[in-house]
DNA sequence: GTCTATAAGGAGATAGAC
DNA sequence: GTCTATCTCCTTATAGAC
């Protein structure tokens, strides 16, 4: 269980401006700037239940507004998707993710993947709470697989070669490693003083054990 | 990541029998057995994008059959939540779950949820997903977090009580329980070789450490 | 880049027969 | 306990003016 984060509110998010008010200014979106908002709805609701007119009202525009930006709510998706994939792929091509030991490798691998949850958390939230349902979704869940098939693999690697302890079962370790670091968007929530120190203290409890052992 | 399960399918998963087709036999179902069914249906698709038609189509009856039984599509989530959460709290009640020392009692209370999490596995599925988009899933999601409270207090004493490491945060160490934990509905699939070992397995290695130190 | 108006279809739910 | 037929509302998306 973690089901940490304020009740998710049912009502939009976003800040509502007075469309079409007496000297109000419309807000003004490009693609990108738009992404912010309608992530942020897609997480308080998640992606099937928030419908476009949620998003018109976070937004402060006309749900009609949106299609001269995208062709669609799924397309909104895609490229919340692609940014959460992209940054937490540019962690494998890092050079301290490729040199070295595999016990360092790794642990390297899973400090960066708390910082780019934490750094891109609203993007991530969304990739690691898809279901599958359309084909843009299963896209970005393959690539997902991808990632982690690749850090199971150095998983395996790292304890066949630091065997000191009792054996361990190197595909459960990868599951649970990685049950660990994504619970992270359920509790993690931006502001939180001490964070600097969050990815070290998620690698040295992952290492040397949550609990005290019997 | 940990996104293991098959690509989830977007058409309805149950047995899909011939309605009114000559000399065939049409379901007959209680609250209880369309349940099961139904159940599944949420999980392969999400609960938001599961229509009614779907459940219809699911289960081999018409979307008003189910009106018989139910109130409506929320009184099914509801029936499913409960399973999950009493089932969960009935660990705390357990004997084991309240003598003896912190550390002990905890690892019972991580042992007996990676059971539950496995001989409920739908039901907990659902609600560890929810959104929180209805008042019966704010509800849910308000139980729920009373349970992981309960286990977050145990780890504080556990930690306190067992200090001979260096110092762990204890907030910390329950949400990195809970999330190697929970991550079981992610990957564990019924008919698992090995499966009783499990609930031991992974007591062990969130005690000693998943991956091995630098 | 935004708007209003509207099309076309799918949603959950109900009525009443068998 | 299940059916067919229907209701009403809400959904995504488009048309075309400003």
């Amino acid at each position: 269980m973690s089901a940490a984060a304020a009740e998710p509110p049912v009502p939009p998010v976003g800040t509502r401006r007075a469309r079409g008010a007496a000297g109000a200014c419309r807000p003004v979106y490009d693609a990108a700037s738009l992404l912010t908002v309608v992530v942020a709805e897609f997480n308080a609701r998640g992606y099937d239940a928030t419908s476009m007119e949620d998003l018109s009202l976070a937004a402060g525009i006309s749900k009609s507004s949106f299609y001269h930006h995208v062709s669609g709510k799924e397309e909104l998706l895609d490229l919340a998707l692609q940014r959460a994939l992209d940054g937490l792929f540019a962690i494998l091509e890092e050079r301290a993710s490729r040199d070295g030991p595999p016990v360092e490798r790794l642990h390297h691998i899973v400090r960066r993947q708390v910082e780019v949850l934490i750094s891109e958390l609203p993007y991530v939230t969304l990739l690691l709470r898809l279901r599958g349902n359309t084909e843009t979704e299963r896209r970005a869940l393959a690539r997902r697989r991808a990632f982690d098939a690749t850090v199971a693999a150095l998983v395996a690697d790292a304890i066949s070669e630091g065997q000191v302890r009792a054996t361990v079962e190197p595909w459960l370790a990868a599951r649970l490693l990685s049950g660990a670091i994504n619970s992270i968007i359920d509790w993690y929530r931006p502001g939180r003083t001490g964070a600097e120190h969050l990815p070290d203290e998620v690698v040295r409890m992952v290492s040397e054990g949550i609990l005290p052992p019997a």
